[in-house]
DNA sequence: GGAAACCCTGGAGCCGCTACAGTGTCAAAT
DNA sequence: ATTTGACACTGTAGCGGCTCCAGGGTTTCC
């Protein structure tokens, strides 16, 4: 398989599958006599499994952990679930910010008058006169 | 007032400021005879607006735009609204995607035996099968 | 006069790609 | 036989938004 084609069968870039060899995380292939990779279906497995990993938003290092107890399975795999914890802990902490992200311009965007003049531009009063309040969770006291 | 005591009064590091100057956020401050920057009320708003903004995960090309509309409040303004529109569908999207994060991981945690044998590991297995599947989000058939 | 704490500039590093530039290879169409 | 076009390769630079460091200067306090 060359890598667009693996490319295609995974719906990564040609570019990011490079990416990835140089990183450590996929193995190098074999070459062909004219230099092209010459990917094996074991390849086409880990790179699923790296995408996998990375659309639950884990870090590449991260990655290369899990797949360094993958290659060995015989090893104790205690972190893998701290891992994955941390991971969680991750994504729930920026849930609770995206959350009050979001109020914080539902009520901003509620502020424009719609006559569009800029001295009377209600979002920018807002943007204003918040940066003076000592108490933003932006800029605590 | 220097550099340290507005990143104190603002709670931005110090470098921080130095690198919005850069880029042209704010505005480059009254010297010392030593080249100290020494800087007047004006940065310190200036500055808690930069940062209420970036409180709400604008990037700093948004915040330049809007500084832009504050400096000159005869403009028009009509694109602060749009702008805040882009702002919180980039936010509502990113919520989308976290709360599926957020699901995903916790399956994925809930299949840890706790007996942290690699090769018997749920959450490995999970992992590699899950990359088999041919409908998972993150490789389409 | 020496140490600690501040200031300066310029540049590199972080992450996870993405996008070149410059070159080589191969298959099909003319 | 050649020319097009799509593919391949390497290496490097860029993105955003900082963060950190090296290598220097200044001020303040003991």
């Amino acid at each position: 398989m060359q890598i667009k084609e693996l490319a295609r069968a995974t719906g990564v870039d040609v570019e990011t599958i490079r990416y990835y060899e140089k990183q450590g995380l996929m193995p190098a292939p074999a070459r062909r006599d004219n230099g092209y990779r010459d990917y094996a279906v074991a390849h086409l497995e880990r790179l699923s499994f790296i995408r996998h990993c990375r659309a639950l938003d884990m870090p590449l290092g991260d990655v290369n952990r899990l797949l360094g107890f993958v290659d060995k399975p015989d090893t104790n795999c205690g972190d893998v679930d701290l891992l994955v914890d941390d991971q969680l802990a991750r994504v729930r902490a920026r849930l609770k910010s995206m959350r009050a992200l979001e109020k914080q311009l539902l009520r901003l965007r509620a502020r424009c008058s719609g006559t569009h003049e800029g001295a009377n531009c209600g979002i920018l009063e807002e943007l204003v006169s918040a940066a003076h309040v000592e108490s933003c969770a932006c800029h605590p006291a």
